[in-house]
Parts: C-alpha cells; sequence; structure tokens
DNA sequence: TGGATACCTGCACAGCCGCGCAGGTATCCA
DNA sequence: TGGATACCTGCGCGGCTGTGCAGGTATCCA
C-alpha cells in the first residue's frame, strides 16, 4: 500500500495511510504541474480582465479590449499572445480587425466562478 | 450607455455597445484583482499538490505533507503560511503536530475540477 | 530532566514575469 | 497610390516569487 517514492520512503510518516491517500489524490505530477499552469494564466489581473470581458461579452477586437481593461495596446497583445500560445483563446481575422475569443472549454467554466452572478 | 471611464473615452472603439458590455463584466477591478490572488495561490505546483492532497484526505500534519508532495520542510512551511495569511487553510495543533485543512470553500470548490474524477 | 522530533521564521540568491517602448507588417479609406 | 489604422514582435528593466539554509521554539519520550 505504499505508494510513496522509495527515495523518501524511509521518512518516517505521522499518519502513513494518509499519506498514501494524499499520495493518490495528487496522482501524476504533470498533471498537477498543468493545472498549475492554467491557473497560473488566471493569476495576472489583466489577463482575468481579459478572459471575462471575452466570456462574457463574446468575440472581441484587441482595442476595444485595451479600451475596456484600460491596458495599452501592446500589454493586451502580449496577454493574448500567451493566452493563445496556451490555446486558451483563439484569434480571427476580419479585415484588420482581429476578434478573440475563448476556446478552451475548462477555463471558461473555471471563469463562471468569478462572474458567479451572472451566469 | 458609454460605462468607460472618461480617462480613456476618446478613444475610437471598434463595437462600442460591445465595449461597454465589457466594462460591465469586467466589474469592479478589486474584484478582479482579488481573484487573480486567489488563482494566484494555486498557480504553483507545490501549493497545489498541498491543497489537492488536503481537499482529498482531509487534515493532514506537515511532515505528512513533505513526504506526499516530495518537498522539504521548510517549503511546505512556507506554502502553508502564505495559504493560511490568505485564508485558505488553517491549522489545528495537536501536541506537536500541526494539521492543515482547507477552510476556504470556494478554493476547495475550484480544485474540485482537478479532480474531477473522484468529485 | 535530557534528548529528539516537529514546526516556524528570517535571510540571501537565482529565476521568472509583467510592463513599456520602439519598429515592423498588413489592411482599409480617400 | 498615399496616409492612417490595427495589430504583432523583440528588447531591456524593475519587481516579485520560489528555494534552500541556518537558527530558534515548543512538545513528546525515556
Amino acid at each position: 500500500m505504499h505508494l510513496v517514492p522509495a527515495e523518501r520512503a524511509d521518512r518516517r510518516a505521522i499518519d502513513g495511510h494518509r499519506v498514501c491517500d494524499a499520495v493518490a489524490a495528487i496522482g501524476e505530477p504533470d498533471h498537477v504541474r498543468a493545472w498549475a499552469e492554467r491557473f497560473s494564466l488566471l493569476s495576472d489581473p489583466g489577463r482575468l480582465a481579459l478572459l471575462v470581458a471575452l466570456r462574457q461579452t463574446g468575440p472581441l477586437a484587441v482595442s476595444d479590449l485595451a479600451i475596456a481593461t484600460g491596458m495599452n495596446g501592446p500589454a493586451v497583445s502580449q496577454a493574448l499572445r500567451l493566452l493563445r500560445a496556451a490555446g486558451v483563446v483563439a484569434g480571427e481575422k476580419d479585415g484588420r480587425v482581429v476578434r478573440y475569443r475563448i476556446i478552451d472549454p475548462i477555463t471558461a467554466d473555471l471563469l463562471r466562478h468569478c462572474v458567479c452572478g451572472s451566469g
């Protein structure tokens, strides 16, 4: 039952079985890491504001996002670049305007907690 | 209808009404900031692993958390210090052992998404 | 009472991230 | 065709954050 890796199996545990439960709960380190990165994308006020706006309003142009959030243009671009690289948002070109929207359902679901009042 | 702050109301918007919707969706900057900080607490693999373990297993001692996550003692202490200062976890002293548990229901709810398989 | 354990704290260091500016490209209007 | 708009990218700087080590305190066992 000892799911603890051998490298630290010699450490004295207070509640051995609970440690095993915890190891089982944590699961694959990569899994945890992936979720941490996902949360990391939401940990910046600028990015979070952009995502909340996108989720609530739908496709929005970069300059409109800049106006709505109070950020300047390049800052919005850089934030969207990160989010796009992470597969959270996608941009669609409409003439010289690029409208972004959220394409990751998991992130959209997480954002629901922030705007709980307005579903 | 223009909810845009006067300081940047002169900027030309692509879709004016959508900008207003976005501003309304974002709401109070402090609100967004608070959520960003909340997500920030989950953006570190160590802290996230600790919280997942705590949520799944319940009260756990610091040293057990260290064994389960593979972190060393002081790292766990510091992570828990942050989480405790943020009001996410609380520790209860039982002799020389301190067992921590999650006291913030919102964070616990967020963690649900990471362990979706085991509710 | 003496030793060991469990935990907390402060400090110094490396690494990362957000931020702003300048330059470049593609597209639309006159 | 010329000018303006909308957006993207690279670079450098300041600040924050995670990490490890050493020291200190409180508690349990013999």
